[in-house]
RNA sequence: GCCCCCAUCGUCUAGCGGCCUAGGACACUGGCCUUUCACGCCGGCGACACGGGUUCGAAUCCCGUUGGGGGUACCA
């Protein structure tokens, strides 16, 4: 419950009464690992800091944004279980949360930026500026050189009447700008290595360079935690920031602190198009959120020096900006599959149960919703696949033999080979040992008990062996869940009526 | 070009001057357990990018080099 964990020693300033961190995204596609291991952070440290949690959404962007990328954002955070106290849906004292729904606000805060002199028109085109950077023998890579800091209104007018519309930029001050991030320190950018920069369009809308802090400073966001790729823009954002304290719209400029980047293979940044960015696909194959939450604060966080597998509390109750790493980390399927599977285990047996439904109704082989028998038979099946499983997602191909009609079940190649000597042999003797078990009797430990006394004792076949041919018999694979308990759970009749389908297959061949 | 960030096993990381002959996890790999496959348990492989300083002492601090990455829009 200590806030004072969000102050670094370096920070001049007092630590804020209360932390207040957002999560800003534009709804645009579908939500990625990067934008949510963001959303998480956040999260968890106004969580561990007993702060407020703000969702705003940046929609400033008509063309490119859709409502169903906003409803998958919805859809995410929900699923991932990050809530927030402040925003789009719930509402709260700042709103609306939506910037296409602020305007107004914004027009407002750029009559006050102008009048204060903060920002000014500005006639200049690319080509112009690139001009000028030549004629002067400098680079025409450079950025905008300044050049309508001082036009005259005789100038301004002149640009007028030639029916040029003005953008407007920020003065930036000419000074180093140093802020203190939260993961990597100080962090100093020279002067005159940020030009003057557009805030409004020549059509009167702000930009994002505006409106996000802007917001910020409306809503009092204390701590703005951002992916890595917005650092350079950072002094563009304090210097506004500055600005807008000035004309009395900001309390004081945020804290910044920035995330590492989240990498796909090699060393490319994940690009929303690689099928490992997208959150939903984690989803569908089976990750538990459990599991997604885990992985994600991974990617630059540790919760100990030794230990990895954690749950959203301890994530919240250890969770510190000031400990994330500053390098980038590079997405590992195998090593989220990994921790997913021990989410899957530490999961309560009844509660695996109503996890796996879903995935089963999605592959048909179970009712939508489920019938009491299947759910039975499902509930009884679980414990038999628990410590087998990584992701939900195989629970359809481990347990699919158990809700086939036995007619239907499709005995593999793969489980028709490697069967030892004479699979028909055995096949027999497996076939009248189990009709010699009553129905009261067919157990798993009678089962076993006969059958490996029979097979592996009378008959001397090692239980490798032994045991293949009622495998792919029973499960129609050469790997399945323990054999003697998916032969209880399927009963008598359908265990011998397998037990001989597969005999007489063997025997005709 | 200019500006900024980053740099420990293949990967994610612990390490914030001596506890480091560098710890953990995933992956890989040898074995045990075992009705298949898993789980579990025991073991192995495997890293401080390089060069200078500072210091009694450097993975840890400073500088440089190299190598990655990002920014430099009337996108966000």
């Amino acid at each position: 419950m200590s806030t004072t964990a969000a102050s670094t020693p370096s920070d001049p300033r007092d630590t804020p009464a209360e932390v207040r961190v957002r999560f800003c995204p534009s709804p645009t596609g579908t939500p990625h690992v990067g934008l949510v291991r963001t959303a998480l952070f956040n999260w968890a440290y106004a969580r561990h800091t007993g702060g407020k949690m703000i969702f705003r959404i940046e929609d400033t962007d008509a063309a490119r944004d859709s409502e169903e990328s906003y409803q998958q954002l919805l859809d995410a955070m929900r699923w991932l279980g990050i809530d927030w106290d402040e925003g789009v849906e719930v509402g709260g004292p700042h709103g609306p949360y939506r910037q296409s729904q602020r305007g107004e606000i914004y027009q407002d805060v750029i009559a006050k930026l102008i009048e204060a002199g903060h920002i000014y028109e500005s006639f200049s085109t690319a080509e112009e500026i690139a001009e000028r950077h030549r004629a002067a023998g400098r680079d025409p890579q450079l950025g905008y050189d300044g050049y309508d800091r001082t036009l005259t209104d005789a100038q301004k007018q002149a640009f007028r009447d030639e029916g040029r519309e003005p953008t407007w930029r920020l003065r930036m001050p000419d000074e180093d700008l140093t802020f203190t991030d939260l993961v990597r320190g100080e962090i100093t950018f020279k002067a005159g290595s940020t030009p003057d920069y557009v805030v409004v369009r020549a059509n009167g809308q702000p930009l994002y360079t505006l409106v996000n802090p802007v917001d910020d400073a409306l809503m009092e966001i204390t701590h703005v935690l951002r992916g890595e790729d917005l650092l350079s823009s950072t002094p563009r954002q304090v210097a506004l920031y500055r600005a807008l304290v000035d004309i009395g719209v900001a309390k004081q400029e945020p804290l910044f602190g920035h995330l590492p980047y989240v990498m796909g293979e090699g060393n490319k940044k994940l690009s929303k198009r690689d099928p490992e960015s997208n959150l939903f696909l984690y989803r569908e194959q089976g990750f538990l959120p459990e599991g997604m939450v885990n992985y994600l604060a991974l990617l630059g966080w540790g919760y100990s020096a030794d230990q990895d597998i954690f749950s959203r509390e301890q994530l919240v109750e250890r969770f510190d900006v000031a400990d994330v790493n500053p390098n980038p980390a590079r997405v590992d399927i195998k090593k989220a599959t990994a921790i997913n599977a021990d989410h899957i285990r530490l999961l309560p047996e009844a509660e695996l149960v109503e996890r796996l439904v879903p995935y089963l109704q999605a592959a048909g082989l179970v009712s939508d919703p489920i019938t009491e028998e299947q759910h039975r038979l499902l509930a009884a099946a679980t414990p038999l696949v628990q410590t087998r499983m990584n992701l939900l997602g195989e629970a359809p191909d481990m347990l699919g033999f158990l809700f086939t009609a036995d007619a239907d079940l499709v005995v593999q190649e793969d489980a028709l080979k490697k069967l030892g000597e004479d699979p028909v042999a055995v096949l027999d003797r497996a076939i009248s040992e189990v009709e010699a078990l009553g129905e009261v009797s067919f157990t798993t430990e009678a089962l076993e008990a006969a059958l490996r006394g029979a097979i592996v004792e009378d008959m001397g076949i090692k239980p490798r062996l032994a045991f293949g041919p009622l495998r792919s018999a029973i499960s129609g694979r050469r790997i399945s869940p323990p054999l003697f308990e998916s032969m209880e759970l399927l009963g008598r009749d359908s265990s011998l009526a397998r037990l001989r389908a597969l005999r007489e297959r063997l025997a005709a061949s």
